[in-house]
DNA sequence: ACCTGAACACCGTTCAAGT
DNA sequence: ACCTGAACACCGTTCAAGT
């Protein structure tokens, strides 16, 4: 008796691409990629299994779908006077989407990511560093550097610093033989402070910052020396760049 | 009839825990984490399935294994006289090792590593920084630097540069809408480059040392001031640190 | 003691049958 | 037209039987 008013099952919302890809976001995030299975996924939204192949060709065909539901919850900060700090506001919300969406980092791993919504991270990024005078090219590189260190991060480092972490890493620290381990033994304090200290990623971007300006500095002066005032790219607001 | 001399099957070694993982750690490197299973790592072996589990208790227990596998193709470069080449030497090698065991990585995505052969690297790393002049705490900060851009480079870029990947990269940037996407349609031929390039892995760890150096003449400074010569911890080949 | 086939509870996906 | 159960070729692992 199919009833008009009531919801049956564990979810009763109408279906389509971008739901179904949400929740498959969620489990994910929640208990890790291997938890994610079709039949898992069709259960929690009290679907047959086959049904989900009326939306998804395969199984690579949802991932797809779940890394761009994970992206869109990247927002670009608004733009900053100073290129430190605007470069600073980005990675930090480019991190907290990984964060929240570890899944992300663990496809990442399997394959591969060209999705238009993780696009909009890189298109504020090299905006940014076009504003702030560096070259395409130059850009271009320092766009990766800042992102492999975040993915790198995120990859090395899924949890958010704890207690725990900590004590876990110092105790597997001061289990190595001295012998061998002479440095790493004598500083295992520090090593755990660095492993899941709560600014260790701060202090990593602050110390990439420091060489990207540095360089800048340099070919800023070296442009200044042969064609004048730096760039001046247009406004990231404007429509057209160059 | 059971042969005393002639090999039978795919591969007739006498079995242990480290021939087997060497084996699953050449089959996932070869063709992906995902096809590592234990049935078809019995059959490359020429065993039964359930004849691994007399090595491993479980597979877990048998990536472990093949973590360590991977990380004992770490060869510490020979010590260098400047802070600089000394890092460079260590981040290359540990890069060497993650480019030729794509596995490390797709494993580490999965659960942390605390392999002892892992630690080689970092007391290989730290060992250096503080012979350079880092403190302790800085030593371990600026390691985990260096560590996590390594790893992200890995990540994010798991296959060797190639003409065919700067390819895809260029056509799906110059696919993206120029309205929405107007600096990266706009320099899709330099992103291209950055991506599958042979030289951003260099260009990026000289901007993360350039950092790292600008941090050392900052608290050496402040240590000379304070104390005398910057640390002068006993050389590494020394048994006793501190 | 060592090795391993059968079996169980899972996968992704095809195919054919239900409405 | 849409949805989905049965079935197939895979998983990791337990358990009991083989030598």
């Amino acid at each position: 008796v199919y009833g008009t008013v009531s919801a049956q099952g564990p979810t009763r919302a109408r279906l389509d691409r971008d739901a179904v890809a949400r929740t498959a976001l969620e489990l994910a995030d929640r208990e890790g990629l291997a938890a994610l299975s079709m039949r898992r996924l069709a259960d929690a939204l009290g679907v047959g299994t086959m049904t989900l192949y009326g939306y998804f060709r395969t199984k690579e065909d949802l991932l797809d779908a779940v890394i761009d539901a994970g992206y869109a919850d990247f927002e670009p900060p608004p733009p900053s006077s100073s290129f430190r700090d605007a470069a600073r506001e980005l990675i930090f919300a480019a991190r907290a989407v990984l964060q929240r969406h570890p899944a992300l980092v663990e496809i990442r791993g399997a394959q591969p990511t060209v999705r238009q919504r993780a696009y909009r991270i890189t298109e504020a990024a090299v905006g940014a560093l076009m504003d702030a005078g560096f070259t395409p090219d130059e850009a271009a590189r320092a766009f990766r550097v800042l992102f492999d260190y975040v993915f790198g991060y995120a990859l090395v480092n899924p949890h958010a610093p704890s207690d725990e972490l900590r004590r876990e890493a110092h105790a597997s620290l001061v289990a190595l033989p001295p012998e061998e381990f002479p440095a790493l033994t004598s500083m295992a304090a520090e090593m755990a402070e660095a492993v899941g200290g709560g600014d260790q990623f701060e202090y990593g971007l602050e110390r990439i910052l420091d060489g990207l300006e540095a360089r800048l500095a340099l070919s800023a002066s070296a442009t200044t020396a042969s064609a004048g005032a730096p760039a001046a790219r247009r406004r990231r607001t404007g429509r057209r760049a160059r």
